[in-house]
DNA sequence: TCGTGTCTTTACCAAATGGTAAAATTTAAT
DNA sequence: ATTAAATTTTACCATTTGGTAAAGACACGA
């Protein structure tokens, strides 16, 4: 019997899994520099260096491949959050988050610009994803976050806000880049002066 | 002669201001909400209470609309900026420039959308308005804010990442509303939690 | 009210786009 | 080597979408 593998969960081939690969990779080029409608399956076909149908092979649709992307990487994109350790010391944890989304909005601009696309529109694809996924670990880790507050070790200061302005000024520097590449042209600068800067702006904010 | 309008410069009659503003505003709805690609003229057309013809009767094409758009909207967006007055109080001036542009986020949300849109997709339509527009305006207020620091008025730190990161911050309850709303959903707490959180970040970070 | 220019609608069109059918080719186990 | 299954290509199709032509309706000054 042929059968598409996109609707087979058994053992994928090792073409399956390098093709599968190499469309969710140009999707993820694609998606994420012009986001979901401004796509085509075309522009993830060249990318992939395969035919669209071929893709279709693959995938059942243009809205399976970005679903599929959305899933895949918001494992990764939340990793930093789960990795806060409630027992450690609360100024190291939070700076080391912010260092460590910083570090994310650089090293994997992408991934950042595909999430704030998918947000921007409102979520259409990823809406229950933001209840189910997001929400529970965000309310968990307010929790910690107000426990090192109370315990006095951090200056007091609204959780939940505290953890969207680390969101907003490290994604930042991956969402707005043709923004901030036109102000501050030198990358290393620009790179070097938003660390000290984070840094700065947030060590001051947690210091009692 | 019969002419198109929009390439006539005479003065425009009453029905041409009142359908062109009609459809400014729809296309602001419907860009802002659905980005520039996945935005419609059908869909523009039905929010405007208008034929599609008939829109490109009074605008050369959709990317006529949106330039003009972007153009018309990028003096509200900047007026904040502008209107940060240097021989101010230091502190009083840089608070007030973040209020004044949460209340911007919060009040014109389509407004920060289609921008944010705009630059998340490399700026493809706006790119000279950041050089020929925006630039030269950060750089003169990047000096105030430097002699405002040097004059030990306000602490010293990166004047550049610290306009990134009130944009940034603010911009946030905008863009990633569809975020932040399923976190946050009380809206009047959410506002108020922003202003005050906002406040205490920057004051901290400002006071020497 | 007449006529000229302004505005609106109707009826289209060509290109782009997501997707499909089925033939052709390749892979891999026997 | 043979063959059955997996993979890829070729040739399409229906819909959507930005845009146009031209006829019709309307406004308004003379």
């Amino acid at each position: 019997m042929t059968e598409s593998p996109s609707t087979t969960k058994k053992a994928p081939s090792r073409i399956q899994q390098r093709n599968r690969t190499l469309i969710l990779d140009a999707a993820l080029e694609v998606f994420s520099s012009q986001g979901y409608r401004g796509a085509t399956l075309d522009q993830i076909a060249k990318q992939a260096g395969l035919s669209k149908p071929n893709i279709l092979y693959y995938f059942n649709g243009k809205q399976e491949i970005h679903v599929t992307l959305l899933n895949q990487l918001m494992t990764v994109w939340l990793d930093p959050l789960k990795e806060m350790n409630p027992n450690g010391d609360p100024i190291k944890e939070l700076i080391g988050y912010v260092h460590r989304k910083l570090d994310m909005a650089i090293e994997l601009p992408r991934e950042s610009r595909l999430f704030a696309n998918e947000i921007l529109q409102g979520a259409p694809r990823m809406g229950p994803h933001l209840s189910a996924g997001l929400k529970p670990l965000f309310d968990k880790q307010i929790i910690v976050i107000t426990r090192w507050m109370e315990s006095g070790k951090i200056a007091r200061s609204d959780p939940a806000h505290l953890l969207f302005s680390i969101w907003a000024t490290t994604q930042h520097y991956a969402d707005f880049a043709a923004q901030t590449e036109v102000l501050l042209p030198d990358r290393q600068a620009r790179e070097d002066g938003a660390r000290a800067f984070l840094d700065q702006l947030f060590t001051k904010l947690l210091t009692p």
